[in-house]
DNA sequence: TCCGATTATATTCGATCTGACAATAAGGGA
DNA sequence: TCCCTTATTGTCAGATCGAATATAATCGGA
């Protein structure tokens, strides 16, 4: 999974049909297979990957295709790039995350069209489910994962939300479902195999993500405006920023240096620009605290 | 990698020569690694794993042995138990975490003894380096892992330091280094291939999970005192957790209930038992927050 | 040239969190 | 009864964070 992120919209090198993820049985003759990604996606894109990260390795004996008596161990993984130029070959494109997650996008203030459907059919899942108790169950996980009641929208959930569409057949992939699931724009793409599945797995761990660690970076031109670097933070979060209190985090951290230069502006004030602070990578370690450890 | 916390200590499955964590080849019966290890384990131990999760992927070339045209793919997992009973068989064992690390045990208030001479070791590894600029890099990462100058501990960077022992030849494991590592109550005891870096990353994972999900109480027994509570998280985190504080921690995020029962108790008032509340893994979803996000 | 629209940047304020520490309660043993 | 040990409750100051306000700089049109 290959994200970038261009004009505030958070993009996904896809190939095919644009609903499947690049991927291929990468050959002996790399180092690992990390190596081989890294190759196959700088030949392609143009631009290094300035991240990558292990997703998950599946080994589910389900997963093997008519074939039986042998394993399919697939590895997937998570990486950061830059998308500029046309570098869109015809194998391959880009895609915005939300065509297959339109009720991941909360960055107009109001929660997206069609999640208020969705919301609606799960609870019908819900009361489908005979046992009071299995009801009680569906209710809560829907609730947490959707803000039901007077919960927040928590943008971390993405693969829980998923899972539950899933499983109440809210979208294409769960052919199993007894009812059609709703309409593209409001459910999404599909994407080949689990892929989709795959993606938000990647979705939830790069919004974690992105709290603790300096990576938003690997998506930026190496000179930025403050502004410029909210939109990608809020396009991979998918909800807005304050913004003195992102700039007051972003400065105080001392991520980011001022180059000297202002941007060339879309109207207003011209914004200064900065870079990344390369030097934090190695100056700090970056890991959160939130037991009462002692200081001394 | 199996984890169990028993009487404050921090214990690790082992097999052979209390060296090799438990691995083996999966046999094909099982659905999925993860199930078979759970069977594996569970069989060995008589304990049910309350929680697994995969640590990392092995898909390097390097990591063949003598053949060749055949890549070999290792899962490592990490598992939370309960050590009870003398479930030790003869063909494994459980050995306390810093016998591999004493370094990392930082619970006595004052550092580990060894742990200066480590440092000694690691600055003359810096001096070691010809480049100044090589020298000062060397420098920097031997200041953050191990809290050099003015830093403060940071329990987290298990696996950085672990690593910088390797590069620097202070572990036996290192074979290329040219003088020999310090003795092994310094240095730690060395385990087969690279089993000591899987459990580097083990602990380091499990140190940072322990802060934003409620794994720990996979490690207690089902009732326990608070302070037992505290004594296992200071097991896992390697150093010691303000009472009071930790109390309120625990008591206002609600994580546990009282049984109703009080201790018979080691010397002073008697405690109150408690018991983890599992619905906390239904009503919450455990997700940090860092960024400055909006409320609304 | 003045004004307002727009965006950038700086500052303030209050609620909450957290680390550090103090104080009180309840049991056991000499 | 006194003292020691552990449990439990409470306080306080500094840091953090969300929210909101205030000021600055540029552009375009009246």
């Amino acid at each position: 999974m290959v994200v970038a992120v261009n004009h505030g919209e958070p993009c996904l090198l896809t190939i095919g049909q644009a609903d499947t993820l690049p991927s291929g049985p990468f050959a002996l003759e790399h180092r690992s297979p990390q190596s081989g990604l890294r190759g196959w996606v700088e030949h392609q894109t143009g631009h290094p990957l300035g991240y990558i990260e292990q997703l998950y390795t599946f080994a589910d004996r389900d997963r093997v295709g008519p074939e039986r008596q042998q394993r399919v161990i697939s590895i997937s993984y998570l990486a950061l790039t830059r998308k500029e130029q046309a570098t869109a070959s015809s194998t391959c494109g880009w895609q915005s995350w939300y065509e297959y997650f339109p009720w991941e996008d909360h960055r107009s203030g109001t929660p997206p069209v069609g999640l208020d459907i969705l919301r609606a059919r799960l609870i019908e899942w819900v009361d489908g489910a005979g046992d009071p108790a299995r009801q009680r169950e569906r209710r809560q996980r829907v609730a947490i994962a959707f803000g039901l009641d007077d919960r927040h929208w928590n943008e971390e959930l993405t693969l829980q939300r998923y899972e539950l569409l899933y499983e109440a057949g809210l979208v294409e992939e769960a052919s199993g479902g007894k009812a059609a699931p709703p309409p593209a724009a409001v459910s999404g793409k599909a994407m080949v195999a689990d892929h989709r599945r795959i993606l938000a797995t990647g979705v939830t761990r790069l919004r974690s993500k992105i709290k603790y660690r300096p990576v938003v970076f690997e998506l930026m031109r190496p000179t930025f405006t403050l502004l410029q670097l909210q939109r990608t933070v809020e396009a991979l979060a998918g909800r807005l920023i304050d913004k003195p209190n992102f700039r007051r985090l972003v400065e105080q951290q001392e991520l980011v240096e001022e180059t000297g230069d202002t941007s060339v502006d879309t109207g207003g004030r011209p914004a200064k620009l900065y870079r990344f602070r390369r030097a934090v990578l190695d100056e700090r370690a970056f890991a959160g605290t939130k037991l009462p450890m002692s200081r001394a």
